[in-house]
This record gives structure tokens, C-alpha cells and sequence, in this order.
DNA sequence: GCCAGCTACCGAACAGGCTCCGAACAAGGT
DNA sequence: ACCTTGTTCGGAGCCTGTTCGGTAGCTGGC
């Protein structure tokens, strides 16, 4: 719904108020703001704003005019499971979500978070206890990291690469553990790591 | 619900005491800091304050206010720059933000995102690139990882120990890297990573 | 032109919240 | 038992927001 010219002054004075004191202005101080001599006509402006959306009040309370909430462009991605070397995928009870900054994932794809066990990809600074957010998908490109079933054994995280023959290697990114190395046939792809988060 | 003038100055009071001590001022010293005479005006405030969901207290437990965990899903935090080993942090233009997981940092304190250059804690699964999460804050455990500068010339993320002699040491996680060792008065701590974003 | 409806404004009276006081009571810790 | 800390009650003045009745200008439709 469209303001009118005094209804937008007013609402810029409040932006401006409230962006610098972190609390509303009272009727008086926008009176005074818009020489005014009267209280009921700021109350009277305050109404039609709130009645048109671009404020919330509450009743007889203070300095009470905020702005309502916009939607923030964050996307809470289901918490599937924990991962590690060679162990499958363990579910966790619930429908546990972890909000991800919107910033990092593609909009119109699939995405999930899984929580890292081990240190199998520490030389990649994954360690143990991080999130990391997956693009679900069934296809990788070489070198990608990427969470990768073998003979629906063992869901791991490792980096992909393409050998000769037709055949796969897992490479983890730990020197004592040995990547696996296996036909492309075996080994199906369930996502792509595209961002890792971790808490102190 | 927005707060009054007098509200907020008090909720700035209680951040700032516990930000600086780590528990919340007693009734009393609340009392004087604003040269009331009654603890029942102070009393009156933080009931305001705890009806209005700023803060939460414990029936009859002393300084046991504490500030609710983020019910929101995701807070847009100010890129401040980029810190590096050695080098001072580097202002970015404009006033960009990174959208945080709730999860992640504690309501009622400031928090900024930084983004990291170099690897001088490559040990500690931090990398070139990396947004770490900082809690703006004067002081740090003994091992936490903070943001610090010395002699205000050179803003490093290192994690802090305290030495002999009243001095500290300010430790890289990189072999090829030397650890910093300065009198504690020349060191000042900005600020403590609580968490780190990472994007493929 | 005339009326209806909306915006913009005023003044005064009212009601309740906000901010503060002093004193007495309750519970915990030392 | 004493001190510190928080709780509760009654009361006060001021600050703030609410409501009502009224004036004025502007716009579009009949």
C-alpha cells in the first residue's frame, strides 16, 4: 500500500531515529520534529502507518513503533547424519536443521548438512565435529570432494579423481589412511561438499 | 517489543558488566551505576526488560541475569575485512554482511566476520579464504583464539597464552611461522573466533 | 456545483505506563 | 548471627499514548 508524501517524511524520520538511538522516537519528539502542536495528529499519522503495514505499535506502550521483520534469506538444511572414513552414514534422531548462510548455496538445488567424524580430511582443514553442507547430486567432476558410496557399504567424504580402466579413487586427505581405488561402477556419488562449518 | 531510552541504557549496562566480567552485577551495583537510591527501581527494570524477552533471570539467584539464546534462524553479520598474519586488518568497502547461522554466536554481544588471508594456522584446519566468526571482546581465556593487535599496528588471528613476566605469546598453527611474544600491555585482544565459514 | 471521502491538522481531557522512592521481608552464603 | 542479595508492597509525579470533537483542503463522481 502507497504512502503519502508526509507518511513517507514521517517514516524516514523514524528509520533515521531509530537507526541511530537503537530505540523509537516519542509522539512528542516527532512532534516537535514536524512542528506540530498536537499529539493526535502524530498519533493520528503512526495509525495509518501501522494500518498500512510499514510499522507494528503496541498499546499504550513507550517508544513503541518497530519496523516488522523481513524474511532473511536463510535456509535451515536438514542435519541427515554424521559421516566418517569408511563408516556409513549414521543417522541422527529427529529432524535436526542447521541454518546456513544463504549466501552459500545455489537456490533450486538440494542441499543437506552432514557432521564430520575423524580426521581423515584434516590436511584439507576438515576436522572433527565441523558441518559440512552438501549439494545433492549424482555426478562429480575430477577432484571435487564429494560424498561417495561404495557397494552401498560405506559413506564416505573424500576427494574424487578419475584413474585409467574406468575405475574411481577415493583420496582422503590424511596420510596414514589409504584411498580407495575402485571401478566407477561401485562407487555412486550422493553430493558435493560446497561449504564447511564449525563452531568453538 | 522495542525498549525505552532508560531500558536500553540499562540492557547496555548489563552487556558491557558481563561482557567485561563474565558474570552479571548484583542489584546493588546496578543501583549505583545509575545513582538510584532503591534496589526497587532496579528491580522494576529488569522485570520490564525480562517481560519484554531481552534478558531471562532465576527467582532469588544472585546475578543470575543472562541474556536468551537467538531464536532466529540466521543473523546478517558486518564483514569488517581481512586479517592476516602480520599485516592489519584490511577495511572492505561498503558495508557487506554474511548471513551466520544462529547456532552460532550468543545474543547480546557484537559479533563481526573477518575473512582470512594467508595460512599461519593451517594447523589449527583454518585456511586461505576462510570467514572466521569473532565475538567482540577486551579479554580472553588462556589458549582461545583471538583477534589481536599489537602496538596498534598489526591485527593477527593467533590463539593467545600467557607467559611469565606478564607477557604474552600469541601462537601461529604453522611450523614455518614464529610465535609473537610482547608485553601484555602492548597486545590488546579485539575479539575471540567462535566460529568459521567456509565456501567451495 | 455539490457531496463524499480522504489527508492533514488542532486542543483538551483522560488513562495508563514509566521511573523513581522507602521500608519491610525472604533466602543464601560465610 | 550477620551480611549480601533479591523480592514485594504502597505510593508518588511525570511522561506518553489515546480518544473525541472539530477545522480545513484536495480529489473524483454524480
Amino acid at each position: 500500500m502507497p504512502l503519502t508524501k508526509r507518511q513517507k517524511q514521517i517514516l524516514d524520520y523514524l528509520k533515521w531515529f531509530i537507526d541511530r538511538h537503537d530505540y523509537a522516537p516519542s509522539f512528542d519528539e516527532i512532534r516537535q520534529e514536524f512542528g506540530y502542536t498536537s499529539l493526535a495528529t502524530v498519533h493520528e499519522h503512526l495509525s495509518n502507518l501501522e494500518r498500512k503495514g510499514y510499522i507494528r505499535r503496541s498499546y499504550r506502550e513507550s517508544r513503541s513503533v518497530e519496523f516488522p521483520p523481513d524474511v532473511e534469506p536463510s535456509i535451515p538444511l536438514p542435519l541427515l547424519g554424521t559421516v566418517a572414513a569408511g563408516m556409513p552414514i549414521e543417522a541422527v534422531e529427529d529432524n535436526e536443521t542447521l541454518s546456513i548462510p544463504g549466501e552459500m548455496i545455489r537456490s533450486g538445488f538440494n542441499h543437506y548438512v552432514l557432521r564430520v567424524s575423524g580426521d581423515s580430511m584434516i590436511d584439507e582443514q576438515i576436522r572433527d565435529g565441523d558441518h559440512i553442507v552438501v549439494n545433492a547430486r549424482e555426478t562429480a567432476e575430477d577432484g571435487e570432494m564429494v560424498i561417495a558410496l561404495v557397494r552401498d557399504e560405506a559413506a564416505t567424504v573424500k576427494k574424487l579423481y578419475r584413474e585409467d580402466g574406468n575405475r574411481v579413487r577415493l583420496q582422503p586427505a590424511n596420510e596414514n589412511v589409504e584411498p580407495i581405488i575402485e571401478d566407477a561402477a561401485d562407487v555412486r556419488v550422493r553430493g558435493v561438499v560446497v561449504g564447511l562449518i564449525r563452531q568453538y
